[in-house]
DNA sequence: TCTTTCATAGCCCTAACGGGCCATTGAAGC
DNA sequence: GCTTCAATGGCCCGTTAGGGCTATGAAAGA
């Protein structure tokens, strides 16, 4: 039986090489070899034609999803695990339309993770159960006609409201702020939490905060 | 020359044990054991006696730095080195209080890890260069007395409140989940606002996530 | 040209928030 | 025994937030 080949993409080295130790130690893989971003993933993959692809979502450059899109165009046989820190469901949603076939957190045990990078690699899509969950509640919401689309990205305005709340401005003070009224605010802001799919501006700041869409600014 | 016996602590187990197969290809370390929280770190300590314990800054139940405490109370001369993901001023300033002699980010490349390790047992102090001036920074801030940070320590039920603001939960949410009034929440709530010094619940998540006040429940 | 998107702005309405002030209970400390 | 303080709860009141709906001018594309 062939080993499988893997190629590892992680912006954390230390990471990136613990897991490459724990799979050469592990029987049936094989760590083709290793990238640190999305760019440099899409080109080892090309170079390297590994089976298997096993990718952090967060990365800087180029992120993990629009790697995933990329090498699967170019490779539609070649498989796509993503893992991730948080459970982020906008990234999840993304990763599975850019042709991911897993979806895993990255508080997994080794002897599972290896387990499902066989079934992927077999065949199996292969997202926690956890996961799996949120997707169907997520399909269930669209089926009844709930608002879709994940892809939508935030205008320039939109980041630039959405900084000042991270900052824990009112509407009125980011009003002020940027010259606009109040209501021109409140208008930004239903788009921002409708394209974020958050119900608040807490929940907003905090995934702005997390993700760092917002810009450095606050750094106070 | 003999090896150096290390503690492994983190929640992740990936990178727990990613970590562990690395030192056990590097010369002059040897793993002594892993754990997995706070409270298993501070046993493991105990009964293995390592010579280094090497430990996540954020984890469930028992938080790194109050492990380290512990662990430096009990063994003043075990080293301990904290890893974090973020750059969290003030688990590094707690950390440093705590008896920590290392505080570096998980994005260290392996090799200067260890290097980093071996200076550690031999007596250095390691902290990165970037963390360095940090430290620096908050302290020439508290020298001149200015509008000194946070000292006001929030109670244990003031941090569960908080927990939950960050998660973008109302009062009213907060009250149910946590079995109270919607009135004792917002009790709650004004004095978090008041020691936290912040004008309303967003600055208080801002704060909360930044600082790492808030615990690991949110990654759900 | 027609359509779409973005930024602007308004209105109405209900729910949520936050400040102020006060009260009770129970546990810990002196 | 007395004091202190965290946690619980209440009430009032004005402000803020957020959903729904509509609309206009500008810019960018089809």
């Amino acid at each position: 039986m062939k080993a499988i080949r893997v190629l590892l993409v992680d912006d954390h080295s230390l990471f990136r090489q613990g897991l490459a130790a724990l799979l050469r130690k592990e029987k049936g893989f094989e760590v083709a070899g290793e990238a640190q971003d999305g760019i440099e993933a899409v080109a080892r993959a090309k170079e390297l034609k590994p089976d298997l692809v096993v990718m952090d979502v967060s990365m800087p450059r180029c992120d993990g999803v629009e790697a995933a899109r990329r090498i699967r165009q170019a490779f539609p046989s070649m498989k796509v695990v993503m893992l991730t820190i948080l459970e982020q469901d906008k990234k999840l949603f993304e990763a599975i339309k850019a042709g991911a076939h897993g979806y895993l957190l990255k508080n997994v045990k080794p002897e599972a993770l290896f387990q499902t990078l066989r079934g992927v690699v077999a065949g199996e899509a292969a997202i926690s159960r956890a996961t799996a969950t949120k997707i169907l509640n997520e399909f269930a919401e669209h089926e009844r006609g709930g608002a879709d689309a994940y892809e939508e990205e935030l205008s320039e305005r939109e980041l630039s409201v959405l900084q000042l709340i991270t900052q824990g401005m009112t509407n009125k003070d980011i009003g002020h702020t940027l010259h606009i009224a109040e209501n021109t605010v409140k208008n930004h802001l239903k788009n921002i939490l409708a394209k974020l799919q958050v119900e608040n501006r807490v929940q907003a700041a905090a995934l702005a905060l997390k993700t760092g869409i917002v810009s450095e600014k606050d750094r106070a």
